[in-house]
DNA sequence: GCACTTCCGCATCGATCGATACAAAATAGG
DNA sequence: CCTATTTTGTATCGATCGATGCGGAAGTGC
C-alpha cells in the first residue's frame, strides 16, 4: 500500500501526503537518489524526519513511490503516446513529450527516470536497478506498440519493431542528456521533428 | 602541473600515478563522482588517502585529471572520427566509437562524462557543470565539422548543421544511458547502422 | 471526561563522508 | 654520517549520512 492511510482514530496526519510526495519528487529529480539528502528532502516536505519514515517507511520506498508519482505525471506522455493511432504518431508523440517534461521550466531540467541513479554507490545498487528496470519496461512497451504496427500493415512488413523501439528510446534518453545539460526545448524540437522527417528508418 | 611531479629529493613515490589514475578512473565511471567515495577509490588505486591527497589535491581535482585521462582515452574516439573526410563517416564514426565505448567488456558501461555527475547533491554542483561544459563542448566540435562539411559541399547546401550536430551527439548520450541500461553493443550497432541510412536527416 | 491511537518535535544513534595532523620511513646532497 | 626533503602509515578530525527512541501533543470513539 502506498502512503500509509491514516486511520480513523488518532492524532490526522498534519500534512498532505500527496503533496509531500510532489516536493520529493523535485527534489529526487533535481538532486539525484544519493544527492538527494534526507535534510533535503524533508526541508522541502515541510516535515520532520520522524514524520517521513512514518508515512512512507524509509528513503529507498520514498523513492519508489516518487517515481510511480513521476510515470503518472510527467512520464504520462508515454501511455499516451502509445494509444495515437499510428507507429509514426507514435514516435512524433514520445519525442515531443519526452522534450515537453524534460525542459518543463517549472520542473528540474531531465528526466527523472534518467538521471537519478544512473551511476551510484553502494547505498544506491537497487534503485539504479530499479531505474534501469523502469527506462527498459519503457523500451519494451515502444517494441510492443511498433510489433502491433508491423502486424496491422501500419509500419512497412519487414520493418524490426525492436530496431525502431531502440531508435526511439535512444533518442528519449539523448534528449534527457540534452535537457539536463542545458539545451533548449526549440532546438531539441527541431532535431526531433527532422527525425521525424526520416521517420521510419529502416 | 598534473599530478605533481615527484621532485628529485626526497622518498620516492611508492605508486604509479598513472596507473592509480587509471584505477580511479574506473571508479568514478562505475560509480559516479558523488558515489565513488574516498575508501572505495583509495582502495582500488592502492594508496592511502594521504598519499591521493598528495598526488592529486583532492577529490575534485582527481576527478579533473579522471576526466583528462578519459578525453584522450576511452573518449579519444571524437578525435579520430572528427578527422574522418566526409561528414557522414565522420556520423558514423562517433556512433561506432560511442558503442565501443560504452560497451567494452572490461569497462564499466556507459559513458564517463555522461553518467559521473547528472543530478548531484551539494558536493557536486562544480562536477556537475564540468561535465555539462564538457558535453556541450563534445556538441560544438562535431557542429564545428559538420560547417565545415556544409562549406565544402560535402553536405547538401541550406543544411542546418547545428541540428546534425545535435541528433549526433543525443544518439550518442541515449547510446551511453542504453549501455548503462544492459543494452548490448550488438543491438546498439545495429541501430546506428540504420539511423545511418537515413544519414543525413534533414 | 476518559481511554486509546496516532502523529510530531527533539535528541541522538552508529556509520561514513571528505580531509588533515603528525611522526616514522626513505631517498639525495653535503 | 648528517641534514633536508618528500612520502607513507596511522589515527583522527568535524560534518553529514540515513535512521530511530522517546515522550508529549492532538486527535478519535466511548
Amino acid at each position: 500500500m502506498a502512503t500509509k492511510q491514516s486511520g480513523k482514530v488518532g492524532r490526522p496526519r498534519g500534512f498532505d501526503a500527496d503533496e509531500a510526495l510532489d516536493r520529493a519528487m523535485r527534489v529526487f529529480w533535481e538532486h539525484g537518489y544519493e544527492g538527494a539528502s534526507l535534510s533535503c528532502l524533508t526541508e522541502a516536505m515541510g516535515i520532520s524526519t520522524t514524520s517521513m519514515y512514518s508515512a512512507f517507511g524509509n528513503k529507498e520506498e520514498l523513492f519508489r513511490k516518487v517515481l510511480e508519482r513521476y510515470t503518472a505525471g510527467p512520464g504520462a506522455y508515454l501511455n499516451r503516446a502509445l494509444d495515437e493511432p499510428t507507429a509514426r504518431e507514435v514516435a512524433a508523440a514520445i519525442l515531443d513529450g519526452a522534450i515537453r517534461a524534460t525542459t518543463c521550466p517549472t520542473n528540474p531540467a531531465g528526466c527523472l527516470g534518467v538521471q537519478s541513479a544512473l551511476s551510484v554507490g553502494d547505498s544506491g545498487r537497487e534503485v539504479r536497478d530499479l531505474l534501469a528496470d523502469w527506462r527498459n519496461n519503457g523500451c519494451s512497451r515502444v517494441h510492443e506498440r511498433f510489433r502491433q504496427a508491423v502486424d496491422t500493415g501500419d509500419l512497412p512488413a519487414g520493418t524490426d519493431p525492436g530496431l525502431l523501439a531502440r531508435y526511439v528510446t535512444t533518442l528519449v534518453f539523448g534528449i534527457s542528456v540534452q535537457a539536463a545539460s542545458g539545451a533548449t526545448r526549440d532546438e531539441l524540437q527541431e532535431m526531433a521533428d527532422a527525425a521525424m522527417r526520416s521517420w521510419p528508418i529502416h
